[in-house]
RNA sequence: GCCCUCGUAGUUCAAUGGAUAGAAUAGGAACCUUCUAAGUUCUAGAUGUUGGUCCGAUUCCAACCGAGGGCACCA
């Protein structure tokens, strides 16, 4: 990776000091390709004079990466040259669609849990924020070079099944409401509210929230059955592990974890006094599960709504030997729904809720993607569906696949062709080289996804990634009188058409040929 | 009361402590005889308040104001 080349270089030519400089794009273009704070780091250290230092390095700096470097402000800014960019482009041909792999993962497994909302009802606007975030994550963990495993936690028993019963029952303990519930009631038959409960649960997971899921497009590997836990006593030999280990103990009929020890602001319940397993018990045993199907980290995804368990799950971790640094929680912001400028509550206890069905019907499932991505995830969300519809047709998601649909075109009228290295030279208008920086940004933006979770810089890298091309095809025509101009350019264009895709496929979204 | 998150153009969102705070939409003005105008070019417009740290703060710290969430033998 270049920025990776650069710093190299640049920590080469202050050898024996240790620092802690960043080498960055410039807001500016006039300001260089990258540049780098190091002689302000430095100056900081030494209390030497600025521009000397500055100066200083510049002159050790000898590459030929670069067409110029120049010192302006402290920083010292770095002009890439055309022979590099254009080298560039021979790599990005030859890889296709591995270009961006990185190996930073080290080939360790991760587990990814997400989505995992309750088999109660139908997956809502918020289980789809989660579900494209964790969908996407994976994928770009995957291109990083890591293991990844995608799972979806199904609380099949319990409580919230139990509650279940009673509403597809419609006795004065039912909570949930909506048609869903109506319908079951003429379905499912059964002796107890429990195993009314589990027989709906069952028809819930089954014919509404899997079909939601492929809908939107998205695959788990494994659908964990809590239930199982405790068919295999994995909840019960957890607990006495806890036991043993002494992390527990009992208090007004009730077991307790002291996960307070541990860094949670208060101890937690295990086995209530009426002798029922809390979430959490059987929580702890699928961690421990997971752990013991190999995975070096574990992700979860989590609502704002469940922010208070994080800490307990971590505690837990530590408990049982594991790191906590292996758990990483992500914590999603809710989603609010308006309507007509106002705030309606979603719950799935009165009704009210927006469906990822409906959503996707009404948007469209490629601008509903790029729409929750371009968000960060732990910002607040106000969703109003009317103002959704309206801008669906000018979501920036129809700017990117428009630059693959032009390329395909202009590939298409060409036909075939094949690809001169020595041709590349030709290619040195201001927006071609644009074009090839935008390009070999594409392994920076998974890396850096990779260790921040900060999924929007793909939409956002898409995007400027788009308006290169369509820049580029404003100011040059691909295909002329002029042979090896030609070829050089739809070089160019192949290689751009490989990281929009790469790009587009990372977030899940189709990449039309035609629009 | 304690803890977490958020507050940026009219609107929806960006910005590893860096230079003139970026996009997209909405507004104003141009560009199709030329590989797709779902595009391009120009224009106007924003960091909740008050302090602090720093050469430099949207970013870190403190207080305040506003919004959401969490602090159960609920999930």
């Amino acid at each position: 990776m270049l920025k990776e080349e650069i710093k190299k270089i640049i920590e080469k030519s202050i050898k024996g000091e240790v620092l802690n400089f960043s080498v960055e794009i410039p807001s500016d273009k006039k300001l260089g390709d990258y540049s780098t704070n190091v002689a302000l780091i430095l100056t900081k250290k030494t209390g030497k004079n600025l521009i000397e230092v500055a100066n200083e390095i510049k002159g050790k700096i000898d590459s030929e990466l670069f067409s110029k470097v120049e010192v302006a402000n402290g920083f010292i800014n770095f002009f890439i040259s055309e022979k590099y960019l254009q080298k560039q482009l021979q790599v990005i041909l030859k890889e296709k669609n591995k270009f961006g792999n990185l190996e930073i993962g080290k080939k360790q497994k991760v587990n990814i849990e997400f989505i995992s909302a309750n088999p109660t009802g139908p997956l809502t606007l918020g289980n789809g924020r989660g579900g494209f975030g964790g969908d996407v994550l994976s994928n770009v963990l995957a291109k990083a070079g890591y293991k990844v495993s995608r799972e979806y936690y199904i609380n099949d028993t319990g409580a919230q099944i139990n509650k279940l019963g009673h509403s597809v029952i419609g006795d004065d303990e039912a909570v949930y409401k909506g048609e869903y519930i109506d319908k079951l009631r003429k379905e499912v038959k059964g002796r107890t509210p429990q195993e009314i409960g589990e027989k709906s649960a069952k028809i819930i997971l089954e014919k509404m929230i899997k079909p939601s899921v492929k809908k939107i497009d998205i695959k788990f590997d494994t659908w964990f059955s809590e239930t199982a836990l405790y068919k295999n006593k994995e909840v019960d030999k957890t607990i006495d592990e806890l036991r043993k280990k002494g992390f527990t103990y009992e208090s007004e009929g009730a077991l307790w974890f002291k996960s307070s020890e541990l860094g949670d602001d208060k101890d937690r319940v295990l086995i209530r006094a009426d002798g029922i397993k809390t979430y959490f018990a059987s929580d702890i045993a699928y961690l421990k599960n997971k752990f013991g199907r190999g995975f070096n980290k574990l992700i979860i995804f989590l609502g704002a709504d469940h922010y208070g368990y994080v800490a307990r799950l971590k505690a837990a971790c530590h408990a049982l030997g594991y790191k906590k640094e292996d758990i990483d929680a992500i914590v999603l912001q809710l989603v609010k729904l308006f309507e007509n400028g106002k705030e309606v509550r979603m719950s799935k206890r009165t009704g009210i809720y927006v469906t990822i069905d409906e959503l996707i019907d009404e948007v469209g499932l490629d601008v509903a993607r790029f729409f929750f991505l371009q968000r960060s995830l732990n910002t607040h969300f106000n969703f109003d569906m009317d103002l959704a519809k309206e801008k669906s047709d000018k979501n920036p998601v129809f700017k990117v696949q428009y630059a693959h649909a032009r390329i395909c075109s202009i590939i298409r009228k060409f036909g075939n062709f094949k690809f001169q290295i020595s041709n590349f030279k030709l290619l040195n208008d201001p927006s071609e080289l644009d074009l090839i920086k935008q390009i070999i940004r594409f392994p920076e933006i998974i890396e850096d996804i990779a260790k921040d979770y900060q999924l929007q810089r793909l939409p956002n890298y898409a995007i400027e990634l788009a308006d290169s091309f369509h820049k580029f095809y404003e100011n040059c025509r691909v295909i002329s009188e002029d042979k090896k101009l030609t070829e050089a350019r739809l070089s160019l264009i192949l290689a751009a058409k490989i990281v929009l895709k790469n790009t587009l496929e990372l977030m899940g979204i189709s990449t039309p040929d035609k629009m």
